[in-house]
DNA sequence: ACTATATGCTGACAATTGTCAAAAAATATG
DNA sequence: CATATTTTTTGACAATTGTCAGCATATAGT
C-alpha cells in the first residue's frame, strides 16, 4: 500500500514545505495567488489556505515600525483609559528633557491648526511649554479665530509672558487676539476684586469665559515648580496648597487629585479664568511632558478639563502605569 | 488666503500623520479599507494610497521568519548561481558536524520520494552520507522503480557497503535492486578488464549506464578522506591524483576543478560507473555537507553531474561565497 | 490677482483575495 | 477489505483591494 505524505511537497524547487514555498513566492517574490497556484500545481484556493497557514504558524510577521507605531499605540491607550477624544504621543528620544519638551511642543504646534476651524475662540494659558508651542506654530490663517489670554501677565526671568504666548499664537494663527491687560496676581484681594470690575478687564474676562477651545499645560507642585520660580506663588502659598491636597496647577489655579480647584488665599488675588470655565469645552488641549508632570496631568484629566493631549511616550507610559 | 496642510491630518484620533493612522487601523486593528475610509472621512481609494505610502515609507515591515526562510533563500541562491533545478538547504544547527550530516541525510530522504516517479532507474553511489539517506527513507512504494548500485562493493570498517546502500534504498522505495556483484577496486587492471567483460557484470554495468536519475555524495581529497580510509585508494594514489589537480571524488572517480575525470592508475582497476554516464541525467542529486566538501561539491557541479542538491545552510553559504 | 503646475482626492471599474460547501484523498476502524 | 472518519483540495461565488483618468485644491510664478 502506497504511503505518501498527506500534504503535497513542493518538490519542484525547494524540497521544503510547500507552505513555505508559497509564502516565499507571495511575500518575497511578489507573485499573486494565481501565478503561485500555477507554479505549485494546485488550485488558487489551496494557495490561500497555504498562505493562511503560513500566517498562523508565524512564518510571516507583519510588524509595524515600532518607533512609529508604539507611540500611536500609546496614544490609543491614553485615549481609552482617560476617555479622551484624541492623543498625540511623541518620542521622548535619547536627548535631554529639554529636547523632549521641544519635540512635544512642536508636535502640538503641528497638530493645533487641524483642531481649529473658523469662528473658534481659543483660550491660551501661559508657561514655557505653551510659549514653545506658539513659537513652533507655522504661520497659517484660519478665518475668524479669536485667541484669548487665559491668565494675567507676569514678569518672568525667562523673557516670555502670558501676553507673548497668546500674541504669538494669535499672530501665527492669523487670529484676533484678546489680551488680559492686568497682572496675573495682585498683592491684595480687594484690589483684585476692584480690578475685575473695571469695565475693560471685565469685558476681557467675559470674552475669555466664552472660549470653546483651550490650550494649556499642567504645572507641578514641587518646590522647584514653575509657579513659584516665576513669582506667582510664594513657597508658603505652595506649602499651604499642598497641605490642602494640591496635586497640580492649571492656569494658575491649584487642583487636587480629582482636579477640583482648591480655593485659597492666592485665588482671590489672581486675575484670570476660573477653572469651571475650562470644563466641557469642545477641545481642552493639554500639552505637557516629564516625570514631574504625570500627577498634575492625571489631576487635570480627572477634573474634566482635557479632551486632547500631547505628550511624550515616556510620560504617556507613566500615566498609563499609574494605578487609578 | 487660507494656508492649510496639504494632506488632511487625522486630527480626529491621533494627531499623527493620517497615513500612520490608516496603517494602524488596517494592520493592527484589522479594519478593512471601507471601514477606515468611513472613519477617516476620505474615499476608500485614498485609503489605498495611504496604505501604499505607509509601505513605501517603511512603516510596515513584513518580515519572513528568518529561521524558516533563510534556508529557503539560500536554496534559491544556490539554484540560481549554479543553475540547478532545485536545492534543499537544511539548518546546520548548533550540534556537531555529525548531527548536521544526519539532518541533511534525513532531508534528502524526505525529499527523494517526491523526485521519483514510476519507471525511474535510480543509480545509487556509496558512502556514509548515502547510507544514512537510505536508512532515513520512510518505506514507500513507487511502482516500477529500479535501483542500481553505481560502484562495486568494498569491505569497510563501518559495516556498510555499497550493496547495503543500494539494497536498503531499494527496499524502502519498494524498488527492484540491481547490485554490482564485484569489488569496487581490483589489484590489477587486466583482471578488472576481464571482469568487466564477464557476462553477468557486463549486464549489470550496462544496466546502470541507463539510469535516468542518480543520488551521490561528493568526497574530499584531503589525507583523511574517506576514499583512503575505506581502502579504495592508497595514500600514494591520492597524492598522485592531487598532483594532477584532483579536487574531489565522485563515485570513486577523481575529478578536477572543472569536474573532469582525472584518469590514472586507479581508474583502470575500478569496477563502477564512468562519470560520463552521470552527465545529463534527469536528476543528479548531490547530498553532501561540511566545510571540506565545498570544493568537491563545486567541482561536481562544474562537471555537470548535478541538477539537485541537498546540503546545510553553513555549507550552502560557503558555496555561495566561493568566488567563482 | 490671475494663471500654470503640482499634488492629493475621488468614483467607477478591474483584479485580486477570501469563503464555504462539497469532492477527493488519506488514514483509521470494524 | 469494505466502510467510517479525518484531512486536504477544489470550484464557484462574495468581498476586498488596486488602478487610473479626471477633478479639486494648493503652491508657485508672473
Amino acid at each position: 500500500m502506497a504511503i505518501r505524505t498527506k500534504r503535497r511537497t513542493a518538490g519542484r524547487f525547494s524540497g521544503e514545505s510547500i507552505i513555505i514555498e508559497a509564502a516565499w513566492l507571495y511575500h518575497h517574490d511578489g507573485l499573486n495567488q494565481n501565478e503561485i497556484a500555477k507554479q505549485l500545481q494546485v488550485s488558487r484556493a489551496t494557495v490561500v489556505n497555504y498562505l493562511q497557514e503560513a500566517k498562523e504558524r508565524g512564518y510571516i510577521r507583519i510588524s509595524l515600525s515600532p518607533e512609529i507605531f508604539n507611540n500611536h499605540k500609546l496614544a490609543q491607550e491614553l485615549r481609552q483609559k482617560f476617555n479622551l477624544q484624541a492623543a498625540f504621543v511623541l518620542p521622548h528620544g535619547i536627548g535631554s528633557d529639554e529636547e523632549a519638551l521641544m519635540r512635544v511642543a512642536r508636535g502640538a504646534a503641528k497638530w493645533l491648526p487641524s483642531l481649529l476651524k473658523r469662528g473658534d475662540r481659543l483660550g491660551v494659558a501661559w508657561g514655557r511649554t505653551i510659549y514653545e508651542v506658539a513659537e513652533a506654530l507655522e504661520k497659517i490663517d484660519i478665518e475668524g479665530v479669536t485667541v484669548s489670554q487665559l491668565v494675567g501677565s507676569m514678569a518672568t526671568p525667562y523673557g516670555f509672558t502670558a501676553e507673548i504666548c497668546s500674541a504669538h499664537m494669535a499672530q501665527n494663527l492669523g487670529a484676533k487676539c484678546i489680551n488680559l491687560h492686568a497682572p496675573a496676581v495682585l498683592s491684595n484681594p480687594d484690589l483684585a476684586a476692584h480690578l475685575r470690575n473695571e469695565p475693560i478687564i471685565h469685558a476681557q474676562l467675559e470674552a475669555l469665559s466664552h472660549c470653546n477651545k483651550a490650550i494649556f499645560a499642567a504645572g507641578s507642585c514641587e518646590p522647584d515648580s514653575h509657579i513659584v520660580s516665576c513669582g506667582l506663588a510664594s513657597i508658603d502659598d505652595l506649602e499651604w496648597y499642598i497641605k490642602q491636597g494640591a496635586k497640580g496647577v492649571l492656569c494658575g489655579r491649584f487642583i487636587d487629585e480629582q482636579g477640583k480647584p482648591i480655593i485659597g488665599n492666592l485665588d482671590k488675588r489672581i486675575i484670570g479664568v476660573t477653572l469651571d470655565r475650562l470644563q466641557g469645552l469642545d477641545i481642552g488641549l493639554l500639552v505637557s511632558q516629564g516625570v514631574e508632570k504625570v500627577t498634575p496631568m492625571l489631576a487635570a484629566i480627572a477634573g474634566g478639563y482635557v479632551t486632547h493631549i500631547v505628550t511624550s511616550d515616556k510620560t504617556a507610559q507613566l500615566m498609563l502605569d499609574a494605578n487609578n
